[in-house]
DNA sequence: CGAATGTCAGCACTACTGAAATCG
DNA sequence: CCGATTTCAGTATTGCTGACATTC
């Protein structure tokens, strides 16, 4: 009777002390409701985050082989399979043998696929624009850089302990 | 032979810039970089984050329930079961059954629990360090009242669409 | 009776690994 | 033969749901 038992975050205060200062608690909770969110919008038109990365990378990269797409996009190229198949099956990307390279396969962007591209930019901007609602333009910027530089910190091997 | 194949994050920076400012991403990729680190490091002494937690919740809160513990923790009551069942084979916490209220169990934590609870704060206090290096004192507290401002906002509905 | 508690079983999603088949 | 490419199968982790027995 003393706890509501169905608080999912933080906002019911009764976290110990110690949490606070725990950046990766804090992290991964933004983690898991900014993404929620997004997954919600996104599966009102029934696409998925891959989707846009793909067509997105595509668009700006031109054609490119799978294991190209997997290093523009950071999708596993074991994951890409599937996502390429669903594109495919609904005409936003053909994919094609490469003549030059028989291993290869080239993917390329179809006239759907880049109106399917807007379409999913449009949702995940209205996505972005609720998320970030209470930071004013320069606290987003200044989030933007701080999440930056801890990433490229974690990312590249500072070669210490 | 254009592409490394093998980098998992931005530093590439073969990235779309439709990348650049989805948030979900960032954080995303964060989290999951964040997480590994202190993963890594509660494995090197065979712990791991929710025995943390519920050590923590008991040192500051006292003797609970499962159901408060689940409520100061976040973490699921039914996750909670198998934590407790580590925690008390350990020796690091007591589970006797409430005599006042027959359906609950009294956790408490021992003072094994207690020295335990000192060694995992170490621990995290370290990757916590590790994972901050690149930002000044002032940086990080900007970061975590910007994160946590999204959080707050993300957690309670803010009753619009 | 309705509601809360502890427990178990299982789902969904994401990040990730390994290996086979084909080709350079 | 070594290495790259596509594909498939499967693992691990985490967040989350549903149901059940017991007790209030």
């Amino acid at each position: 009777m003393e706890t509501g038992d169905d608080l999912r975050f933080d906002h019911g205060d009764q976290t110990p002390e110690r949490f606070k200062g725990l950046f990766t608690r804090l992290v991964a909770m933004t983690a898991v409701q900014t993404q929620r969110v997004a997954s919600n919008a996104l599966r009102t038109v029934e696409a998925h985050r891959d989707h846009f990365m793909v067509l997105a990378a595509l668009a700006e990269f031109g054609p490119a082989s799978q294991a190209a797409l997997s290093g523009h996009t950071r999708i596993y190229k074991s994951d890409l399979v599937s996502v390429l198949n669903d594109l495919e099956d609904h005409g936003w990307v053909r994919r094609t043998p490469d003549s030059a390279d028989k291993r290869r396969n080239v993917i390329t962007i179809t006239k759907n696929g880049e109106t399917r591209l807007a379409e999913l930019d449009r949702v995940l901007d209205r996505v972005n624009e609720h998320i970030m609602t209470p930071l004013t333009h320069y606290e987003r910027a200044q989030l933007f850089g701080l999440l930056g530089r801890i990433n490229a910190h974690l990312a590249n091997p500072p070669d210490h302990a």
